[in-house]
DNA sequence: CTTTTTGCAAATGATTTGCATTAAC
DNA sequence: GTTAATGCAAATCATTTGCAAAAAG
């Protein structure tokens, strides 16, 4: 079963100013455009939204935006730095603007919903294999799996999977 | 950039018999089919493959097997817990056999290889999030990324991405 | 004999591609 | 003025769906 849409995305996040928005870009080596000024403060406003719901976002305040600018823009902005993308197994890439600090997701096998946690290390990679099998590690990538408090209240533990 | 096809995949791991694998089925009251036999064995015998790989070897002991009901058996082994779905961000899903043991993946940015490595705790889940959220976790996937010991050598470490 | 599984074909849905137009620098 | 980004439409690819025929228990 495909992991279903986030019902609840925490909205209680800082969302910078249009300065903050296109000092970035231009820090980041990219042209300054409206689609990735609409981009870049949606992905802040809403973490961990997929495609989809960026490129509604998007759209009230840039409704020429199509489908594939979006994909574009997302596109660059991971690239540069800017944003970080998330795909955890089975669903659709999802976005953030939380980067740079070296944090992880809990996911909700019921709802979906994905929540950010902090990381106790702090440094990249935070983890190191065992046993690298000779590998040169760079990041560790924790998704841990379960259950989100509203889920878990209504259903008594194993109802849903 | 989507994840490329693994160029490597460990082929010196132990394929059951015949009877193994019908003792499995039946163990995960599970109807004994061609089908079925076909891709466990497949499974087991290339750790990490995608599906369509799988359809490949699949169809070289069952030429009639066809892609959906592939789709349908890995989905119905991986309900039953004798094959484990991993999906390491935008690839395609692969397969593995090793189920039962929390063991994690390094994966390869540069040809997408995977490899096993065996989790240091040994339980589910061997890691706690220092802040959970709230959530019930009952699983911490960790995924390793870097470059494996060929791309190493290939690529003076940045050239890659 | 009953229930599950297979096989076929077509649908779905996310993501990508190519190219002319437009805008940013 | 030059280079990069956008918008449009169509293509691609993995995966899913529905249903009749076939096989397993």
């Amino acid at each position: 079963m495909p992991l279903p849409v986030p019902t609840a995305v925490r909205k209680t996040c800082t969302v910078p100013k249009t300065a903050d928005l296109e000092r970035a870009l231009r820090g980041a080596a990219l042209r300054v455009t409206l689609p990735r000024m609409a981009v870049l403060s949606a992905v802040h406003a809403s973490p961990h939204a997929d495609t989809l719901s960026i490129v509604d976002v998007v759209r009230k305040r840039f409704p020429a935006a199509s489908h594939q600018t979006v994909y574009g823009v997302l596109d660059a902005l991971t690239s540069a730095g800017l944003v970080r993308r998330i795909q955890p197994a089975g669903a659709t890439a999802r976005y953030e603007a939380r980067v740079g600090d070296n944090h992880h997701h809990v996911v909700c096998r019921s709802c979906g919903a994905i929540t950010d946690v902090d990381c106790a290390i702090g440094e990249t990679p935070c983890l190191t294999a065992s046993d690298g099998a000779g590998y040169q590690i760079d990041e560790a990538e924790v998704v841990y799996w379960g259950r989100c408090p509203r889920c878990a209240a209504a259903t008594p533990a194993g109802s849903g999977g």
